[in-house]
DNA sequence: GATAGTGCACTGGTCCGACCAGTAGGCTGC
DNA sequence: GCAGCCTACTGGTCGGACCAGTGCACTATC
């Protein structure tokens, strides 16, 4: 006791070392998304390791979205602008292993969706307003034509009014999250005896959105939302589940 | 025309391949946290492919959080419990690449945590009450003691509201944006003038903020919920941003 | 017989050298 | 000036090798 105490050393494999440092290239600035990285074998002389340490590491970086690399390129890797990629996979690998249910999905796109027109009614630009129509008058040509021209319609529509809140992470989680809600439940959708009137109903519902959105008034904007989610997805929710959606409707 | 139409092949790398058959393993429940792969001699059999290959598959999996290895470890790598690591990894990622800002942080966590009040007001347990209880109560014991302490009683209220809200990703979403955040300002906080009346004042929030939800009023939980987290943060976010903020409280 | 100590078989981490198919850009021939 | 070939290089894969760790069985000891 009273002797300097040593802390357990951890040991750094080299592949490490180097994701860390391409990494902190990439955050800080100096490496931007277009550049090139050097050759796998510039690079082992460069970090003085062999090439198969080389290779893990841009494995590495490459799981994460951060590079990108093709055979036979002879520029080497291609650093790549940040997307949403492998934050949808985590999230879906969440959903499927750690059993993240329907009602949760649905649940969390009310939240983010009533957030978003929130802002979006107080935020919005006429531009934006343009947009939205645009999106209804499509979805309601759509009826007719087929359901997955309607998701086209109705998931430009959310876009918008994501886009509109004016908060990136609103944006993103609203795309990741939809595109897994929409993966676990297209081919219900698609085959619902009732789809046809669940389209129209979801038209009136967007419709009142929109004009509460227009009108600036954002709670009311909100609490039409989450209602629409609600009318247009509990079928397809496990009764049991539904009173933690009703729960958001107030 | 009319001839069959051929769709362009996508050349799939061997590593991927076998990516792509242990995730499959671990989806569909095959693989369970705390089972062993083969070690790698035996995995290059198994899939036909040299070390290397069997290597960069197993860099890809572990970075994807979804298996780790020990040198030596005769067992073999074990399959990993899903954790949001990744998850964080990847927004921690988007908050430095892509430039989200502290307003848009902060923002969504406003709105996370007033979703996570509302649900948590109708569904709450006795004993999450109990244990709010006990986490204003640290917050009120740490206000003399040091800010570390007070954060992290602050961190466990949010969180026991986070889990009372019954709603894993409102869960996940929340501790990953608010390490976020405080990753950002920690330092900011702690140097912080006033930071003991900052104190008082957010206890004083809190404990209206879990009256509410004690008494079972969603909508005033998440009202007060917004206008807590406004007031603590709102001195960090730059002048610009504050309107958007502002926003979200009707 | 229980236990502490030792050795071994095997692991993952790293290195090396080699081959292949694919790409881009320069060069040649027209 | 342009089309087409050639070549030097790329990334993807392979096989073999060595090293430092780890866990387990075996052994010697009490």
């Amino acid at each position: 006791m009273g002797g300097p105490r040593f802390e357990p050393v951890r040991t750094v494999r080299a592949y490490e070392r180097i994701v860390e440092q391409v990494e902190e290239a990439i955050e800080s600035g100096t490496l931007c998304p277009g550049q090139r990285l050097p050759s796998e074998r510039d690079l082992m002389g460069q970090f003085s390791v062999s090439r198969s340490t080389v290779r893990e590491a841009l494995r590495v970086l490459q799981a994460r979205g951060l590079v990108r690399s093709r055979p036979g390129d002879p520029h080497g890797a291609e650093v790549q602008p940040f997307t949403p990629t492998e934050l949808r996979k985590s999230m879906t690998m969440l959903a499927r292993v750690d059993g993240l249910s329907l009602g949760e999905l649905v649940q969390f796109r009310m939240v983010l969706d009533s957030s978003a027109n929130l802002l979006a009614a107080r935020l919005r630009t006429d531009e934006q307003l343009a947009e939205m129509d645009t999106a209804i008058a499509a979805m309601r040509a759509a009826v007719e034509v087929g359901y997955d021209e309607f998701s086209t319609a109705d998931v430009a529509f959310h876009d918008t009014v994501a886009q509109a809140s004016g908060n990136k992470l609103i944006q993103i989680c609203t795309e990741v999250v939809r595109s897994i809600v929409l993966g676990l439940i297209a081919d219900k959708i698609a085959a619902a005896p009732d789809r046809v009137a669940l389209m129209r109903q979801s038209i009136r519902h967007h419709e009142e959105v929109l004009a509460a959105v227009r009108a600036g008034d954002g709670p009311l904007a909100a609490r039409l939302s989450r209602r629409t989610m609600y009318d247009y997805y509990v079928g397809y929710v496990p009764t049991s589940e539904r009173p933690a959606l009703r729960a958001l409707l107030e």
